[in-house]
DNA sequence: GAGGGCATGTAAGACGTTACATGATTAT
DNA sequence: ATAATCATGTAACGTCTTACATGCCCTC
């Protein structure tokens, strides 16, 4: 972030909120330590510019700091974590009543219609120097309407008392593109 | 999983391990404490059925606990978090080479790859009395096909020089109904 | 009877969020 | 002038994982 021109915490912030929060997250008790953390191995260098009486951090990479942005960007062992309570309750869901259960299926739903809403929200055009910027949000935009289609379509399962995914295999992954 | 019928802290390991911790892991440094404060709020029984020296704790499900459990699946507030370090290093991708960026691409299918290859390995079988179960595993497989596919266009796309997802406003206009 | 894997936990610490304190700036 | 909002951080707390200690059981 610092890189691309975010120079104080709260900067930092604020970008996180509008763009890669929706696929990683942060909050001020880890970026304002997490700076000092990155100043005191040299990857980044503060200065003060303070506002009045309040003291103010700024922040720029330094060389150490852009190598070592290059090669964590290389690096090609990546986390993926999820935490997806609208699927725990739904696979816990034998022991609901079918009623019930597309209740927990619409309630997902619902989660996920506010999430693309959020997202359209954010409107990112296509600019060519922010290019990768404007992938992870098509990303997003794609992968929620997925998850949208298939509650819709479990939904319609259950309803209608249908094994729900049997035979559909390719339809599914089609519908999505 | 209690209700499911785990009745140790190391029983509902094993059942994270090989079901949900796709979508909600979990680790005993968790489990264990969880349990006993379920105790306390008399959620759960705990009953000592000591191997040998060693103690043992094994548990089941009380009245109280089986109301919590339902009210809970009935809530509809549902966390959903995603840590997805390949889309963030993404994001950050136009400070790449064109070659290193699609480097960063194919590391996160082939992470997808594996999980799919992961999932395919429980090769969850349908049964009625576990008709979610059977679900939220298709879901998984699901989902993470999707992704690898997601990855494979926008490999294409980048060799290709292609604006990524310019000419496919199909997936925009049937989401923005 | 010894080695390896299974089972039962705990301690320590890493990671992450929320609530708050406080000053500066803007709007009315 | 006063209220509301923006900006800059910190403290406290909650969540979660990893590493380990230890005993049991099975196999050879």
């Amino acid at each position: 972030m610092v890189r691309l021109g975010a120079r104080t915490g709260y900067d930092i912030q604020r970008r996180v909120k509008s763009s890669t929060r929706f696929f990683w997250s942060s909050s001020p008790g880890q970026i304002y330590p997490e700076l000092k953390r990155l100043e005191s191995n040299g990857l980044v260098s503060r200065s003060e510019e303070p506002r009045g009486e309040r003291p103010r951090s700024v922040y720029s990479l330094t060389p150490a700091g852009e190598t070592a942005l290059h090669e964590w960007l290389l690096d090609p062992n990546l986390t993926f974590e999820l935490r997806n309570e609208g699927l725990l309750k739904l696979f816990f869901a034998d022991a609901l009543t079918d009623d019930e259960a597309v209740g927990v299926v619409r309630a997902m739903r619902t989660q996920h219609e506010a999430q693309l809403a959020a997202l359209r929200q954010a409107d990112l055009a296509y600019r060519p120097e922010y290019k990768f910027a404007y992938i992870a949000w098509r990303y997003g935009l794609g992968i929620q309407t997925w998850i949208v289609k298939w509650c819709e379509e479990l939904e319609r399962d259950l309803l209608e008392g249908r094994v729900p995914f049997e035979d559909r295999e390719d339809e599914l992954a089609a519908s999505a593109r």
